[in-house]
DNA sequence: GGTTTAATAT
DNA sequence: GATATTAAAC
């Protein structure tokens, strides 16, 4: 009754899906090397893996997040109490693995704290995936109520910014399936064993407060301003690849495998994400 | 100034 | 955990 309702979304997303050994780093700092240099950001762990200088072409994508990290975060001469946090931009990337996790895990599991282990991105809190899965939830009933008797109901800029993120990414629409009666059921055919605890996702450190920079960078996005984004380095170098890459390690390097922006479909605001996140790459 | 988005509060 | 509201950024 379900299943049947549109086959195709699953041999699709079932195909895009990460295989679990891609799964495996999924603890991944949302803070790049580059990053972290560039803001200053001491992320060397004191005790153990050493910081691996990053090339200064391309650097390693298997950055493998030293999971160590700082507990409380750095208590030397930078409080992290003193920085705030920058909003976190949630790039197609991030968002991939957000939808992932809640396609694995099944709408029924799929809460905000179970999501956020799931993911295992460092520096994720349970606040920033259940402010997602708000707006995901949103987005999902909209798309339902327009394929389904939506009168006319005006899309505004924010739906349209929303659909298109979340249809950037391949996203399991199996929640998008009715019922037929009316009463949008939420699917829960994808709790299947698709995903079996590949690790115990207990990776989800986040001590530190280290997030996004996109933050007060304004218009970075017209270069000629990265002072105020790599204060020390003013060096472009940043904005890499802000959230997790899952570039296999055999990619030599795309210099123009970055865009700026996706598409920037934004509406009135003409809201610009300067999150540099690959144009697909893991599709 | 209006809109969109993420953070925060309830 | 879910929803509503506020604040920030564009």
């Amino acid at each position: 009754m379900r299943e049947e309702v549109e086959p195709n979304w699953f041999p699709r997303w079932e195909d895009e899906l990460p295989r679990p050994e891609e799964l495996m780093p999924l603890s991944q700092s949302l803070i790049t090397p580059d990053l972290a240099l560039a803001f200053d950001i001491s992320t060397h762990n004191p005790s153990s893996a050493p910081p691996p200088p990053p090339p200064p072409d391309f650097d390693s994508p298997d950055l493998t997040a030293p999971p160590d990290s700082v507990s409380t975060g750095y208590a030397g001469d930078e409080p992290a109490r003193t920085l705030k946090r920058p909003r976190l931009v949630w790039t197609p990337q991030l968002h991939k693995r957000f939808v992932d996790a809640v396609a694995h895990l099944g709408i029924k599991n799929a809460v905000p704290k179970t999501i956020m282990q799931l993911m295992s991105v460092d520096g994720l809190t349970r606040e920033n995936v259940a402010s997602h899965l708000q707006k995901y939830r949103l987005y999902l009933k909209r798309m339902q109520g327009l394929s389904s008797s939506a009168p006319g109901p005006p899309m505004s800029s924010a739906d349209a910014a929303t659909e298109h993120l979340f249809s950037t990414n391949p996203i399991p629409h199996p929640f998008l399936c009715r019922d037929g009666s009316g009463q949008e059921t939420y699917m829960q055919f994808l709790s299947p064993p698709l995903f079996q605890r590949h690790q115990q996702m207990a990776s989800a450190s986040v001590q530190n407060q280290q997030y996004y920079h996109q933050r007060q960078m304004g218009h970075f996005g017209s270069a000629g301003d990265y002072g105020s984004l790599a204060r020390g380095a003013a060096q472009p170098l940043g904005l890499h690849r802000i959230g997790v890459m899952t570039q296999p390690p055999t990619v030599a390097a795309f210099p123009n495998s970055y865009v700026d922006d996706m598409d920037s479909v934004s509406g009135g605001g003409g809201r610009r994400v300067l999150t540099l996140f690959p144009t697909r790459s893991e599709d």
